[in-house]
DNA sequence: ATTCGTTATGGTTCAATGGACATAACCAAG
DNA sequence: CTTGGTTATGTCCATTGAACCATAACGAAT
């Protein structure tokens, strides 16, 4: 998904919505596999909080990010909408950048961590 | 301090550190105004809080970012260290990187809002 | 020695967050 | 018409974080 776990970007909105990495990594499983659940599964998280999740970025934008639907063969599924993966692809180049081009002050700050326990 | 309310970078670290905007405004504070309470005053943050900041970020960094003294005919101060502006300046240019550089994705993202109740 | 603004802590309370559990609704397939 | 996996919600509890309030220690200047 994301690969360094030092990073993380968190925006905040005026609509009070705060976008970080869990909500990013949320949308890309459900692209990925197409069930809030399975996404969910996936990142160790329950379903009652992945629902949340979906359930409050799609209230806070002015179009769902996400679209589902119930019941049928395989109890259901759910999609990222054109908007849903326009904002994960904005986030993921956001964070990128700053992996990219903050490297070098990435770097110093890390270097000046006491060292975690073992 | 930083001009930008809706933008905000959020680094979390191995030692369990994390820092912020509230961390990073604060000690630009300490900075401008030679104390801990000073600082805490002008972003009306109590100054328990604004102290157990700054005990958390000396602890996690291999240096003390902020170095203070008390008693005497001012009550005592606080200063940044070296450490403690070399910080700081990492913080505040990977905002700007983001500010400038992710301008494009950070606008689409901002005009996906709902508009906030007015 | 008194004063004064600051650093340095302790303790209590309150609100927000997240996790755990439980249940209902849904519907294609068999 | 039963089954199975998923979406959709409600409720309760533990943990966390912040907000407050209170107090001690400090030391230069007067």
């Amino acid at each position: 998904m994301t690969n360094d776990p030092r990073l993380s970007l968190r925006l905040h909105f005026d609509s009070g919505l705060t976008l970080g990495r869990g909500k990013a990594d949320l949308l890309q499983g459900i692209d990925e596999e197409g069930s809030i659940s399975a996404a969910g599964r996936r990142m160790k998280m329950s379903y009652r909080r992945a629902w949340s999740l979906v359930e409050e970025m799609n209230a806070h934008f002015d179009a769902p990010l996400v679209d589902s639907s119930r019941g049928g063969a395989k109890g259901g599924g759910a999609q990222l909408t054109e908007r849903g993966r326009q904002v994960l692809a904005d986030y993921r180049a956001l964070e990128q950048l700053l992996r990219d081009q903050g490297a070098e002050q990435l770097a110093r700050l890390r270097a000046g961590q006491r060292s975690v326990s073992t």
